[in-house]
RNA sequence: GCCGGCGUAGCUCAGCGGCAGAGCGGCUGAUUUGUAAUCAGCGGGUCGCAGGUUCAAGUCCUGUCGCCGGCUCCA
């Protein structure tokens, strides 16, 4: 019969399979007419087939798979009481969970991995076999996997069932898998969770176990790297380590303290936010931290967002709520006057700090807490307006973004279910003309994103940005919702020129997200180490001897003068670790004083990164670093 | 909230039934320093909190608060 191997055709034997055509290569399955397949698929006349390797996604998927069968092998031999539940390979490896007799301790991994080495030595071969539901049924009603038979009763009519063999091992799964366990080069367990059967809290929580491997012992070396210098970004670790910010029990879980550091780099933020916004035509705004229950009553909030509200105070028999957002005060601002098509579109911006209740376990640093300030706004405008607000949005995002230098985005248009439209607020024509004018927006923007149907939320379709940082990892970045709830419930309106009231599109958008999160994120993505603008201590002075304080404070006051963040380290230290104290806390500027200095005006420069950059006159340092304050963020 | 792990000096951590420790940081003194750690000395702890077991509890048990990894959820 006739195939195509990489695009050559060639003359094979009835019968040959995938693997043997591409012997050759280092292949870990095969792409059959653009399937990934076993290596052991039969082929037919007429197939197309390709390689997959490591390289790729799917060969990675493949890869992890195995992997984590391995594991549910290895972990069957030491616990044969151990259920399976379901373990697929993930983004950045595989995992497994298993219903266990008792928890997992540390050891236990060292134990299970050392099984994996005897399993992966023993290169046994997965063999794929079809079989009825019933025959499936079976067979793990045999091995007592109750989780299992639930998945076989749940698979589709129609569709082909397939067990995996390994040695005494079997599985149900749909594959495809490496040839072979001896093809898993190196491995490593990292973690064990609890995770609820089918994801479900009511269910049983299974304990999972995550791993990766790789094909070569230096890949997976250099994987782990790969998580170190994670660990090592860690904005809690550099939090602590550059006295940024910290959060304390006694102050309460989730409640960040912003030390100077922390709060001068947040300032420098929150002033380009404000004067970005002002240049863009929205208004700034303030509203209080608490208000009236009729008000949560009123927006809604009372009955869908309550688990998230805390309980509130009562004043003079009212009671009042912490605020979770800041929609209903701009809303009330809206509602205090009349307002014509012509003042339209409003647009209204507020640093707004917000309280919500967020359960224990999922508290994390900046990134998730229990208050935090939103770089929230709200536009009200026209139908006809709405199209250009999103585009404005879109534009002033991926400005300020860039200036943080995010360039990297995942864009996801979250639409209602089209098979469930009752439970959205509003009407088909407003989320018709909302999300079209998303769609056009995007396309005038020159943005891919993804469309993602019933992701929406019941009273918006919303745009939710995800930014790629310097180690490629993803963070929820800006948020365009197009709200057909609020206006309808304090039912705004507008007088059109036809003199009738109409009512307004309100669009809640956020670019940051929230000033916690965001820098928690930029600390990640910059290492702690700031660019100049942003660095909230830009230079340090360093005397050389004691003689020379009084010139370095001169230094410093020239640098103050200048607009420079300036700091003169006097401890009585050698200057070899005043300069090793400066690198640690990642200060972008040392500037070296001694006699030499003193005498001609000038400066040593010390880079962090660059190291020694010779002698500058005062008014040279000035103004080069005037240069990189202005080169490193944004230019308007 | 749930599962598992962990709370010992400001930080990083050792100690795991028998007199609370180390390094770094801090303070004091000496030193007057030239590009990533000068030397010496001194402080510093209800061993997260509350109960319990024991002659004796950082150490074992229970509860609680917090942190970490996940699950679920979100800016």
């Amino acid at each position: 019969m006739r195939i195509t191997v990489q695009g050559e055709e060639r003359e094979c034997p009835g019968g040959t399979t995938a693997g043997e055509v591409l012997a050759a290569q280092a292949s870990l399955a095969a792409r059959v007419n653009g399937a990934v397949r076993d290596l052991s698929q039969v082929l037919a006349e007429g197939d197309a087939v390709e390689p997959v390797t490591f390289a790729e996604p799917a060969g990675r998927e493949v890869y992890w798979h195995t992997s984590s069968h391995i594991l549910a092998q290895a972990v069957k031999r030491l616990f044969p009481e151990a259920r399976l539940g379901v373990g697929p390979a993930i983004e950045e490896g595989f995992y497994y969970d298993f219903d266990l007799p008792r928890p997992l301790e540390p050891q236990d991994l060292e134990r299970i991995s050392a099984e994996m080495g005897r399993i992966v030595g023993e290169a046994l071969p997965l063999e794929r076999r079809e079989v009825t539901r019933g025959e499936a049924e079976e067979r793990m009603a045999a091995g007592g996997e109750s989780y299992k038979i639930e998945l076989v009763r749940g698979l589709p009519e129609g569709e082909p069932i397939s067990l995996y063999h390994q040695g005494e091992f079997v599985d149900l799964c749909a594959g495809p898998h490496l040839s072979d366990t001896g093809r898993v080069g190196a491995w490593k367990l990292l973690s064990v969770a609890g995770a609820y059967w089918r994801g479900d809290q009511r269910n049983a929580q299974l304990q999972r176990i995550y791993g990766v491997s790789f094909p070569t012992a230096q890949e997976l070396a250099a994987h782990l790297e790969r998580l170190e210098e994670a660990r090592r970004r860690d904005h809690r670790r550099l939090g602590r380590e550059l006295d940024l910010f910290s959060i304390q029990d006694e102050a309460g879980a989730g409640l960040v303290l912003w030390h100077p550091r922390g709060a001068q780099v947040r300032e420098i933020i929150e002033d380009f936010w404000r004067r970005e916004h002002r240049r863009r035509g929205y208004q700034l705004v303030f509203s209080p931290h608490i208000g009236r229950e009729q008000l949560w009553r009123t927006s809604g909030h009372l009955s869908w967002y309550r688990e998230n509200m805390y309980a509130g105070l009562e004043v003079e028999g009212q009671h009042y709520l912490v605020k979770p957002m800041n929609c209903p005060y701009h809303i009330l601002m809206y509602r205090s006057a009349t307002r014509s098509y012509r003042e339209l579109p409003l647009r209204w911006g507020e640093l707004g700090t917000v309280y919500r209740y967020e359960r224990s376990g999922v508290l994390h640093g900046l990134l998730r807490v229990r208050g935090f300030t939103q770089d929230d706004a709200h536009i009200f405008c026209r139908e006809d307006q709405l199209e250009d607000e999103i585009v404005g949005v879109l534009d002033l995002a991926r400005y300020m973004l860039a200036s943080f230098g995010f360039t990297d985005y995942e864009i996801v248009l979250a639409v209602r279910d089209p098979g469930n439209k009752e439970k959205y607020v509003g009407s088909d024509a407003g989320w018709d003309a909302a999300e079209k004018a998303l769609v056009r927006a995007l396309e005038r923007a020159g943005l891919p994103f993804v469309r993602a149907e019933g992701e929406a939320k019941f009273y918006a379709p919303a745009l939710d940005i995800t930014l790629k940082d310097a180690l490629g990892r993803g963070w929820q970045g800006p948020t365009i919702q197009v709200d057909f709830n609020l206006p309808e419930r304090f039912d705004l309106s507008y007088v059109g020129p036809d003199g009738r009231e109409h009512r307004p599109f309100m669009i809640h958008r956020t670019v940051l997200g929230s000033m916690e999160r965001f820098l928690g994120s930029l600390i990640e993505h910059y290492a702690g180490a700031f660019p100049l603008w942003l660095a909230p201590l830009q230079v340090r002075v360093l005397p050389v001897a004691e003689r020379h304080a009084a010139y370095a404070r001169q230094v410093r006051e020239a640098l103050g003068a200048a607009g420079l963040r300036a700091e003169v380290d006097e401890r009585d230290e050698k200057l070899g670790w005043r300069i090793r104290h400066a690198q640690l806390e990642k200060i972008p500027y040392m500037l070296v004083v001694g006699d030499r200095e003193a005498a001609e005006g000038r400066v040593a420069v010390r880079h962090r990164e660059q190291g020694d950059q010779g002698s500058w006159s005062l008014e040279e340092l000035v103004g080069r670093l005037r240069e990189e304050v202005a080169a490193s963020g944004p230019r308007p």
